[in-house]
DNA sequence: CCATGCAGTTAACAACTGTTCTCTGGAATT
DNA sequence: AATTCCAGAGAACAGTTGTTAACTGCATGG
């Protein structure tokens, strides 16, 4: 049980987690290496100076932005790979959530998918880790599965990233198609869905 | 054949060229958004107004880095896909030629990954329409192959797209390997293989 | 050989940046 | 009730930014 924060404690919390909003928020048309400690607070209404009472810099900030993207999406991941059903139900599925996620939180996505390969080599280096975390965690969920006999764990290993970078991939895609039309989100969807398909195709006669 | 240029455009094309080179090395450690248009000019040793001469914002400078990274890149792609030999030779040449382009330039494909989901749109526009380009002309070399009969275009193109996605994935992750150990290299070079293999298995049983 | 064109220079502009130091008011502790 | 603590404010710092204007010198075309 976690214990009820002092007014002041709380406070504190709120004005931090209104930089991170205020951040993520200015992240949309820029990257994070361009981003000002003084942009963020004026966003917010608060002091510059007050910057420094929550991050030690906007590199900082970001490695927190990471946390809060990708730190609360493990469950949803794992539940994913590990429902029953056959490979194409797992693959709608797992289209169909990735394309509500982008939708409900478009701008947490646009994030990772920029500072995956961005400019600031902490976030990089967040990003990596939490991708990899993903990739192991898929790989233990896909050795449940019975088509997963005789597969070594390397190779298990390795069809999981291919499994992530493709859903960062989908993700990316619904993200530019957000503000066009519903026949272009459908379209996106449909080749993300047959790209997994292959994939998987190729899953299942990787062995002899 | 090209007329032979006077003094005067030999010289600028010369500086053009030198604010591109600056622009790419300094595009090491940031992204594209946060690069100072003075900054690029201190570093070629040029007088900041010089750069309107040539680029209109940084903006511009990197769309003409986009065509300089991947115009030329194109018979590369084309040939590599077409040539003779079995898929595994094919795949084999293919990761190699991907981690030679990577070790002769590295910064035009760092800056490629760094900004296809970078924060300044119409450099995003300009990387977007040259790998659509290059997924275009990967279908067109697969389509010659005898495994993609009775394929529909439409499915040629999604492969197309996710051969070229993983290309540029492989060559990613080559990077990240350039100042870590030969193991190292070697490891991502084997990830990179059987991942492209476990497509091109799902590719020959794709239909049926 | 002279007049035009134009790549690059110089100087100045207001606006912005990260960071330091000092201060304040109210919550937290004793 | 008295004291400590600390999130945030305020002011000032030297240094940076993009953009404008008017200039200089040299290659070019007539």
């Amino acid at each position: 049980m976690s214990h009820t924060l002092g007014i002041r404690q709380a406070q504190k919390q709120k004005t931090r987690q209104a930089l991170l909003d205020s951040a993520l928020g200015l992240l949309e048309h820029q990257s994070l290496s361009s981003l000002g400690l003084r942009e963020v607070t004026r966003a917010v209404g608060v002091a510059p100076t007050a910057f420094y009472r929550h991050f030690r810099s906007t590199a900082d900030l970001g490695v927190a932005l990471v946390e809060e993207a990708l730190g609360s999406l493990h469950p949803m991941i794992e539940d994913t790979v590990s429902t029953a059903g056959d490979s194409d139900e797992r693959i709608a599925r797992a289209v169909e959530l990735i394309a509500h996620h982008v939708g409900a939180h478009p701008a947490h996505v646009r994030f990772i998918a920029r500072e995956r390969h961005g400019g600031v080599q902490p976030v990089r280096d967040a990003i990596r880790e939490q991708l990899a975390r993903f990739a192991e965690e898929v790989a233990h969920a896909l050795a449940e599965h019975p088509e997963s006999a005789g597969w070594s764990d390397d190779d298990l290993l390795m069809l999981a990233g291919l499994y992530v970078d493709h859903m960062l991939m989908a993700a990316s895609a619904f993200l530019e198609a957000l503000d066009g039309s519903e026949a272009e989100r459908e379209r996106v969807a449909r080749t993300a869905s047959r790209q997994m398909r292959l994939i998987s195709i190729g899953r299942r006669h990787w062995l002899g």
